[in-house]
DNA sequence: AATGAATGAGGGTTCATTCAT
DNA sequence: GATGAATGAACCCTCATTCAT
């Protein structure tokens, strides 16, 4: 029978996942597939073919720690106090980054669609919440929106990188909200 | 006289400079030794001969981007109008990520002390400027500056991701120096 | 089970082990890597990979070699006619030297534990045989033990050198046993 | 003119020659080509050329330091005294070697003519000595000579792998010598 | 379908030799 | 003729992928 094993296929996909997920967050670990691949109790070989190729693994690996940091944008982009959803978002997302600021280096030149497309919903999310802080005045309108989004989502990585603390998350918070108010 | 095949040697060492500095701005090349030569037109012995190694000719490429930049710093910081000196060096500091972006991350994992130093005198020189400004009461005062310093350095790279151009170094600087104002 | 691809990993490990053992008694061959695995038919990753590195490999297959001449000396060392058992075991081992005789050499300037041990134990038993023949009145005693044993394990070394067959040995064996009687 | 430039050949060819074999006697120096040069104060290029390549180089200066040894192996073959001459001989030869003991190893895998050349002879003058001590009744008749000649030059290297002091090269002359003694 | 050993291209580096200066 | 920088083949090693078991 096919279907036991394709169980099996599923778990160990998720197996693969985890390990590299786990990875992610060691920045001084190598990350090879055969690292990956021992983490996770499985064989080499799964591993590869289980995503097709390591891109496609560590593809879905960050996704997958992406995937509820957007789903969060998605659910307080509704929110009606725009400029708080949008500082809770953000340190959410820069919590994100800080904790897995391996993510981003390991994807270098690597072909990373859901990661990509993932990152274009994290825009469109934050869109959506300085469109509405606009709406309410309390954003600034002088400048184009998409520029902002663009900075907005680039500077999350800038913190990543300097393996920022919650406090450093916060600071940054706050000069890039206070910049982001109307000018009086 | 023992100049003249020196001569060479200098032309050749700045040849190897040269070629890995045009290659550090193009981000989806491999950076290798060997592709290094080939466009500086040698062989890769002589690639490696002439700096010890690739850590060390990596580190004096991003070293000679980022000494010009530094240099310009400190003779800003010397300015009496700190934030405008502050907004002209990050401008140019994100002129100079934005045009090389592929620096930061090349140097990832390789021993670079020119780059280092440099760095750390990046950061005086902001620091200077931040200081400066708060005595002219020009910059907020609620917020320890050796994280503002590493925020703002940090942010530098972010724009360098994304491979922004003016307008968008603009966008950044505007938004992030009026988060820096005193908070009214 | 996860025995049966084992099965291959050592049958090749021992491949990689015996080209190497072979080669090591040809003296003008260059022992690279890539030689070995040719002669193994394996590729060069999977040698360097089976020992974790070049210099493991040659240290495995020079203790490969002295480890039956060790053991034989252990045996030996045990005897009750201490200068016969001495001839036989220093025949055996300069037998054993003769055939491989680019085996010492190859190891030059390389890490190797094992088979560093493995000398230390052939000195040790060569020392209890000389000892025993002091005891019995066979050998002389006017001359310090370690050296004794130092130049006879060079001795071998020298043997191994001059490519000699077992006649050479046998007259060599003659000579130095001879000289290590007590001077009447 | 050739002249002065000729004399000045000349005198680089004695610079590369002492340096090699200055560094013959240093075990763990690398041997190559420049640090030859730049002990001698030359350029690369005029000590690969001086000699048509590294190889006859350092068979050069194998043989200059062989040269003296044999020298006085063909006066001391003419003593009356052939046991005390062999002696003496085989001294100064294992002390030479014991001085320049990375001598051997590094002329390994090259062709040298003048130092194999200087071999030969030093085993003839060996042959001498051993066959007066013969017609003086000092030396056993009962062995192969060519054999007693080979053995007792590879003893020579065999002294000189072990790092031996005057003390060593003493008690394997005294075994050595002991050894050739008629049996009684 | 999973395994993990084998593969082999590609990495940085070394070094005897060559050749423009 | 001397120089010493450039060369480029050869070295050992790493690692994503493949494939016999």
């Amino acid at each position: 029978m096919s279907t036991p094993s394709r169980a099996d296929a599923v778990r160990n996909r998720q197996l693969a996942l985890d390990a590299a997920t786990a990875l992610l967050a060691e920045p001084d670990t190598a990350l090879t597939v055969e690292v990956i691949a021992r983490k996770a109790g499985l064989g080499a070989g799964t591993v590869v073919r289980a995503f097709g190729g390591k891109d496609a693994l560590l593809d879905a690996a960050v996704a997958g720690l992406l995937r509820p940091v957007v789903a969060r944008g998605r659910e307080l982009a509704a929110s009606n106090e725009p400029v708080r959803a949008l500082r809770t978002f953000l340190g959410e997302l820069m919590a994100f980054q800080a904790a897995h600021h391996a993510a981003g280096d390991n994807l270098r030149g690597l072909a990373a669609p859901e990661t990509t497309a993932l990152r274009a919903e994290l825009v469109t999310a934050v869109e959506i919440m300085i469109d509405a802080g606009r709406r309410a005045g309390q954003v600034r309108g002088d400048l184009p929106i998409d520029v902002l989004t663009t900075i907005i989502g680039e500077s999350a990585y800038a913190v990543a990188r300097s393996g920022s603390g919650p406090e450093r998350i916060d600071v940054f918070l706050t000069v890039l909200l206070d910049g982001l108010r109307p000018s009086t």
